[in-house]
This record gives C-alpha cells, sequence and structure tokens, in this order.
DNA sequence: CGATTCTTTGAAAACAGTCAATCTGTGTGG
DNA sequence: CCACACAGATTGACTGTTTTCAAAGAATCG
C-alpha cells in the first residue's frame, strides 16, 4: 500500500528518497472490508488518510437519521475529517468503505513533524487544501442555485468516475435531494436524449 | 486604513515591525464607494483585499440573471476570488461593496513574495485558508440538509453581525431561496416565538 | 438460492418558487 | 413641506417541484 502511495507521490510532490522513507517509517498500513468504518460520528478523527485501493465516503447522519455526503474518496485521494483531526474533537462524519479498501494513514503528530521537514511535501498539502476550497466553493455554488436536475449534471460533469461506482442512494445524499427525485431525474433524463 | 490592518495583523500574527513595513511598502489603500465594484464577474480578479471598514460582498450571477452570494466580508475580514487570483483566469465572481468600505490591496507577486519572507504571515494565512474550509463544510452540509427554516436559522447562529446589516434579499441570496420564501419564513418565526 | 440492498413507481402532501400587487421607509428635487 | 421615485419587505393566489409514504421490481452478495 504504501508502495502505490509512494508513486503517486512522487508523480504530484518534489520528495528525495529520504523524505520518502521518512514517510514510510511512520505510516500505517490498513485494510478495510466493504462497510468497514475508520471513524464513526462522535469519535475523533487521528488520522490522515490516504486510499491506494478502493472508496471512501465521509457522512454526517442527523438526528432524524438521514444522511449526508460530505467527500467520497476513490484511490489516490485524501480522506479525513480536518476539524476533528486539528482540534481533537469528537468528528461530524462517518468515515466508511463502500469498496474493500487499503489505506495509509499518518496521526496528526507524525504528520505535523512531516509538514515540517519535508517542504516539498508542505508545499503538496497547501496544493491540495486550496483546490479543495475551490471545490467545496463550486459545490456550494451548485447546490444553492440550481435545480436537482443541474446538481445531478454537475455531478456526472465532475465526478463519473464515482457515478459509476457508487449505488445512487448515494449521489442523492451527497446532493441533498432523496433518492426517489434523483431516479425519476434519471428517466427523464435518459428519456430526454 | 493599513493602520487598521496593522493592529488587526498583529493581534492575529507573530509578525516584527519589519514585517509589518514590507507589508506595508506593497500595500494598495483604496475607498470604494456603496455599490462600487473592486472586481467584475469576467474580470481577473488581481487582489487580495482586506476590509478594514464597511461590507463587500462576492457574488456570482448565471445565465438566467439570478444572483448567488457566495461571501460577505466585513471589517476585518479578507475576500478575493482565490481560482482568479491564483490562475490569471476571469473570475465567476463579482465583488461589491455594499456599504462605503475601506479596503487594502495586494497583488498576486507581491502576496507571494510576502508569504515566502514572512513565515508568521504564511502561518496565518494558512490558519485562514484552514477555517474557510471548515465552514464551507458546515455550509455544504447545512444546505444539503435542511429546509429554508433551517438554513436560516444556520446564518442567524453563524452570521448575526450580517443579518444586522444587508437587506433580507440578500440573505436569500446567500442561502439559497427565494426574497419571498425568506420572508414568509420570518413570520412564522416570529409568530412562534 | 435466499436475503439484503438498491432502484423504480405511484399517489398524496408539503414545500418552495413565480407572478403580481401592496406596503414601508428613505431620500431627492421641486 | 410636499410629491415623487426607489429600494426593500410583505402578502396572496397559483404553479411547479420535491418529499413522503407505500409498494413492488431488479440486482447483488454470501
Amino acid at each position: 500500500m504504501f508502495n502505490e502511495f509512494e508513486s503517486y507521490i512522487r508523480a504530484q510532490a518534489n520528495l528525495s528518497d529520504n523524505d520518502i522513507e521518512l514517510m514510510r517509517s511512520v505510516a500505517i498500513e490498513k485494510t478495510l472490508r466493504r462497510k468497514e468504518c475508520l471513524v464513526r460520528q462522535g469519535d475523533v478523527c487521528r488520522y490522515k488518510i490516504f486510499v491506494t485501493k478502493g472508496l471512501l465516503r465521509a457522512y454526517a447522519t442527523r438526528d432524524d437519521g438521514s444522511e449526508h455526503i460530505m467527500h467520497f474518496s476513490p484511490e489516490n485521494s485524501w480522506s479525513t475529517d480536518p476539524e476533528s483531526l486539528a482540534n481533537g474533537t469528537p468528528s461530524n462524519y462517518t468515515i466508511e468503505a463502500l469498496e474493500r479498501s487499503e489505506v495509509v494513514l499518518w496521526t496528526k503528530n507524525d504528520l505535523r513533524y512531516l509538514t515540517g521537514t519535508i517542504t516539498g511535501l508542505k508545499a503538496y498539502f497547501d496544493k491540495l487544501i486550496y483546490a479543495g476550497g475551490n471545490s467545496l466553493r463550486h459545490r456550494v455554488l451548485s447546490v444553492i442555485g440550481s435545480t436537482a436536475e443541474e446538481k445531478y449534471d454537475d455531478f456526472r460533469k465532475n465526478h463519473a468516475d464515482i457515478l459509476a461506482r457508487v449505488p445512487l442512494h448515494m449521489v442523492a445524499s451527497y446532493l441533498g435531494v432523496t433518492r426517489e427525485t434523483l431516479s425519476r431525474i434519471r428517466r427523464s433524463y435518459i428519456a430526454g436524449k
């Protein structure tokens, strides 16, 4: 798993062999069964997670039992609850594997040490956070200004890879519509083209 | 205006007198009339903006003419279009003063130099981006999982200061509901308590 | 195969949007 | 001081969309 991470990160950031070995020395490898949770809502999220295989989701459950997906993380992407990780507060999210997955974990402290030592890694994380902000802003715009159909369009455009891998009711939960509504949208979508 | 910025930033970041003078030397001060725009949708956003007095909004206009507010920036907060600023691409947002305002501006290049030189400033911006991500995530959750009424509640809780200063139809535009709906919500709100 | 899980469908109800009109307060110019 | 225009807020009636509830059909996992 770390090997997959290594080839990914080498392509993304300018790291020496030494940097890689440093990261490896504190990395934790883990295999997740389908439906296994890495963090449960209410727990403290202790790791920053890189997915080398499979697919995770981070979702919040409301008092009424409804679930809202904040984030999908397929292979070669990251997951965590940044707020819980940074502050040690209980997480609002459950992070669950949707497929059998392989992940690499780092604790907050190790990560702080790594980003403090490896400037290339810090620069990479900065880029990552910046890109995350952009996609959150796009999502806010999409979600406050669009009909359910436009949101679905948007999702198809921006997350075609995810669309093919997750049950529809999770797409619905990501978009903030019911599964029934999404189902009807798709029908008219197919009819319309 | 830079003086107001100075006292704010000194409280937020660990900066030497020298750092401050460096920032001052490239800062641009500007006064904005009510309704004056600093960036227009389609323009490139050339500055990072600190508001020392007044209130700005950043909003996107859709093809159908509807406006969606991404961000309010009262005094002692920042505004910009990060994507446009970083990439030099046309901005999706118009940044407009809602009140007579005073702002301090830095160009991308000056900013890059400043953050590269002043580590305390870099650390402060990192914190800022991190906090911005958190609030965007909260907003996404609020907006995909709540009725119009709950969104309004949320806004009241998190932005009481803004609520008192902007016309209601802008709150509506921030929340993604029509002004009529918001008006009706407020009525039931008052009746209910 | 049997049991889940996922998806679709229908009908009714709740919700939010649209259109049009009115009301309010503010500020301007005669 | 008044008349007027203007921007904002509210209301009513209507329309359209989305949710809810209930059921059934399809696909998938063990």
